[in-house]
DNA sequence: TAAGATTTGTACGTATGTATT
DNA sequence: CAATACATACGTACAAATCTT
């Protein structure tokens, strides 16, 4: 039987860490832009010092993290460096949890969605103008139309979310919620859930915030935000 | 030149994403836990029908997620999937931003831990009990000691900041927290920033928290976080 | 202490698929 | 269509690290 894990080797870093960071410092240092076309791997093989299989290896990585972005025959470029990462390790992570069932983490990321839209959404109504509210109520008619229709809107739900918190000019904000978001999403597909059980009564917590925002009703725009984050958790633990 | 970078391949999986897939699934399937010891890249070859290098470069990719983690010489383990890929990419993605100074987008995750906080310090308030507060209090005092030395206090920030929320049961919280804390001092520190220009204020803000806390003042202790946040920003704007 | 077995790390060669010119 | 450039995949060999005996 093998003991426990050693936690030695804190002296020297790993040789294939030490090209991913090489690389990353490429990035830096040449003020390459998401998109651009980075060194073949034969120059990196050659520039690095070291084997193809160690370039491959690390820039496989970097691939998962979303820094570089590989295309068959092609080349390799900058990546976005999106959120991608956190979404796959927090769809994992909730899938593989074996000692509860996954509602519990899935209550952990809505709690941390609530938190944050509870909280943003004060700062919206302080900054949202009246052609983002228009456009707003567009989603919400087109919500209005499927929920009369019977039908589930996970786009324009996520759609909506997303075009409420662009006025705050902050990047990270929409990037992160629809990362949880689509975490959400996928675990409860894995599981064979249903989309959305009450369209109608979601499009109408929808036209609740975009109504109190209208009127410069902050209190009552974060009002309507918790109202729907009970619905949802109402329906999570229905389901749980 | 070669233009722009097409989208096609939406049919078919690439090989090594595929290989990633079947590991996940593996570890899922089996029921291993984090630090579960998994085949070995022979019988990973094997099973999966591919070569050495390809089970290498998708285990290579895992690893880059925390979900698996590779020791040299011992075997693979189920890794613990933890935000490290996040704190990787959003500290890569703030250093390679050349269109704009880094400032911008350490205050875009300076919102969203102030929102985070706010929010949750209102939580906590409800659910922290006694001997919590006696250890958040004991974190402070060490900080007030350090800061009448004028010592910076890094690790005592993080511990109070962690041991906060750790009442309210949810996993994700001080782990989220914690990256976002960890961006923003490393992306600092690369940048050659002083740590704590006042420790002795910072220790302030940390016990009128606490303070607050103790006599049940849900609003003073949102207060409280909302001023220490206030405090971050205006250093942040003074070195911008 | 030392030798051997197991496992991961690195390197090289070759063939193939894919996109550009 | 042909030629070129590049990434992808496979196989093999050996080095390095760790555990067992």
């Amino acid at each position: 039987m093998p003991g426990q894990p050693r936690n030695s080797r804190t002296s020297e870093e790993s040789r294939n860490s030490r090209i991913q960071r090489q690389v990353m410092q490429l990035i830096i240092d040449r003020r390459l832009r998401a998109g651009a076309l980075l060194p073949t791997e034969a120059e990196l093989m050659e520039d690095l010092g070291v084997s193809r299989n160690s370039v491959r290896e690390a820039l496989k990585a970097l691939q998962a993290l979303d820094i570089v972005e590989i295309r068959h025959g092609y080349g390799t470029y900058v990546g976005e460096a999106s959120l991608t990462p956190l979404i796959d390790g927090l769809t994992f992570r909730t899938l593989a949890r074996h000692d509860h069932d996954d509602s519990a983490a899935l209550a952990e990321i809505l709690q941390v969605r609530e938190v944050l839209e509870e909280g943003l959404i004060r700062r919206v109504a302080a900054t949202v103008t009246e052609a983002e509210l228009d456009r707003l109520e567009a989603v919400v008619s087109r919500m209005e139309a499927a929920g009369r229709a019977g039908r589930a809107f996970p786009d324009l739900d996520r759609a909506f979310h997303e075009l409420l918190y662009a006025s705050l000019g902050n990047d990270l904000v929409p990037q992160l919620l629809a990362a949880f978001w689509t975490v959400f999403r996928r675990v409860n597909g894995a599981r064979g859930r249903p989309d959305d059980p009450s369209p109608e009564l979601t499009a109408r917590w929808h036209r609740d915030i975009v109504t109190a925002l209208r009127t410069g009703d902050v209190e009552g725009a974060q009002q309507a935000m918790a109202v729907h984050f009970r619905g949802i958790e109402a329906r999570a633990r229905r389901l749980g």
